[in-house]
DNA sequence: GACCAGGTCCTTG
DNA sequence: CAAGGACATGGT
């Protein structure tokens, strides 16, 4: 059976998440500062994560794990150190405009950490290379408001555990059934991920037992 | 070799 | 506004 009203796909939510969060308990997800967590957010567009932790290597090896540092630097010198994560080229050019964003037009970091989150979320929103997965990323992981975050692994685990929400109204949906609580939306959203790599592939659920895991 | 990966932007119909 | 293509390396 499958959900068709917003209750139903609320409590089916509320029923995803307790499940997930037994299974897998406190995980640690997206370690590092607030520019180390905008580079990745960048790096990561449609690419492993594995490979995005080798370009944070080879950036930090070469002094340019920053904004600060990847507004002074030459384009092709971000992107040999970022290849290995795919789309170097529009990628690098990407970190060059966020970097300007917030060293420039927002005035750093410390300066965006006062802005409201609805407010921050547009700004970001606004920069070329910036869609909504992203910008969510930067504010729940760099910034930890509580912008919930919903990639396409949420998506296919909201479509394996039977919520017919489409993906546009996914981010309401779980904030509405989350405490307002940064941690709890990286821990969540990390949950959420670490169970549908394994179980949700593209098109349909690969033995996906999401709802069986006890309720 | 085919297919996919924690998207986003731009161009067409 | 939906659909399609471009961007690109690396792993299975």
């Amino acid at each position: 059976m499958s959900a068709s009203s917003s209750a139903e796909n609320a409590a089916l939510a509320k029923k995803i998440v307790g499940i997930l969060k037994r299974r897998f308990g406190e995980i640690p997800w997206w370690p590092g500062d607030t520019d180390e967590v905008m580079i990745g957010a960048i790096l990561t567009q449609q690419t492993r994560w594995e490979n995005v932790e080798q370009a944070l290597r080879l950036l930090k090896e070469r002094n340019l794990c920053s904004l600060s540092a990847l507004c002074a630097a030459d384009l092709p010198d971000i992107e040999s150190a970022i290849r290995c994560t795919g789309f170097y080229r529009i990628k690098a050019r990407r970190l060059k405009v966020l970097a300007a964003f917030v060293t420039d037009t927002c005035g750093g970091v410390s300066v965006m950490d006062t802005i409201p989150t609805e407010e921050l979320r547009e700004g970001l929103l606004g920069v070329n290379g910036i869609g909504e997965e992203t910008a969510d990323s930067i504010l729940c992981y760099g910034f930890a408001r509580p912008s919930f975050v919903i990639d396409s692994y949420t998506e296919r685990l909201a479509r394996c555990g039977g919520i017919t929400t489409h993906r546009s109204g996914l981010k309401p949906l779980f904030e509405s059934i989350l405490a307002e609580d940064p941690h709890v939306y990286h821990q969540t959203h990390a949950h959420i991920v670490e169970y549908a790599k394994e179980w949700c592939t593209k098109k349909r659920c690969k033995g996906c037992r999401i709802m069986a895991l006890n309720g």
